[in-house]
DNA sequence: CCGAACCTGTGT
DNA sequence: ACACAGGTTCGG
């Protein structure tokens, strides 16, 4: 469920409220989400929070002592704030408790992971040292987006590999191939200097509407407070198979591409 | 590159 | 009953 626009909601939700607050104790039932057990973050009694952090589509608190609590939503993952002695929610599998707020981990499909880690192997421990740049950083300039494109795979599967650019989902894929009016099978390669300009500016004008509605609640995605995104309303393709294309009319059209459903408009994207 | 696996719910 | 879902990893 979560990318980039959904995960940096969920941050911007947490991170006033964690700073500074001293961790109490982890408990939950999925054995193999948390990593490396639980018995670890009992190690984490009374440390307090430093920072919290987004990196691609991970979530990392860091604590005083140099730990790391790290996070990843995967497909059903939600984290909403509650006080303590609120009541389990529905699908919660593991919570954080902190001093005068509790952080529950609800996922319907159990793919989501919890990590411990020290500050020095959090990258190599949680995979998160796989990532490629961030799309919002500065890292990702046109320089280092032709050289990516400079590949004989096709567009969407570039665009959702995540050692190439970090955060990047199936929606934001979609909606980021539409706008910049190409198909999600085009050969990088074949990308003319101002197609590969224009894909550019889309993925970074997609992410940051994402960003601006609150992320895209299409079922599962809830912010921290447990509020759904708005983003779901502007799509343009995402979930829209079947409908008239809101540029030219034309229904639109949906497939497999990378292994994934992608939804595009056969007259507008070439 | 592809399909399968990891899981559960929902929609056809 | 079967296909499909916002992600990632593994094996072929």
């Amino acid at each position: 469920m979560p990318e980039l626009p959904e995960v940096e909601t969920v941050v911007k939700g947490i991170k006033p409220r964690l700073m500074g607050r001293h961790f109490l104790a982890l408990r939950g039932k999925v054995k193999n989400a948390v990593i490396p057990s639980f018995e670890i973050f009992k190690t984490l009694k009374g440390l307090h929070v430093l920072n919290v952090a987004r990196r691609g589509k991970f979530i990392n608190i860091f604590f005083e002592n140099d730990s790391v609590v790290t996070l990843h939503l995967r497909m059903s993952g939600r984290i909403i704030m509650c006080d303590l002695n609120d009541p389990a929610l529905p699908f919660e599998r593991t919570r954080i408790d902190f001093e005068g707020k509790s952080l529950r981990f609800c996922d319907v499909r159990k793919f989501g992971r919890v990590w411990l880690s020290r500050l020095d192997e959090c990258e190599s421990v949680t995979g998160i040292s796989r990532l490629g740049v961030e799309p919002m950083g500065k890292d990702f300039n046109l320089r280092f987006f032709r050289k990516i494109l400079d590949s004989q795979r096709g567009l969407k599967a570039l665009l959702l590999d995540q050692s190439l650019i970090a955060g990047i989902g199936n929606i934001y894929a979609d909606e980021g191939l539409f706008d910049a009016g190409l198909r999600p099978e085009r050969i990088g390669k074949s990308l003319s200097a101002s197609d590969i300009q224009r894909l550019f500016e889309s993925v970074k004008k997609v992410l940051n509407q994402g960003i601006r509605n609150r992320g895209t609640s299409i079922s599962d995605f809830r912010d921290a407070q447990g509020k759904p995104g708005k983003n779901q309303k502007f799509l343009a393709v995402y979930g829209r198979a079947k409908k008239p294309c809101g540029r030219c009319g034309e229904l639109l059209k949906k497939t497999v591409v990378a292994g994934r459903g992608t939804v595009f408009c056969k007259n507008c994207q070439t």
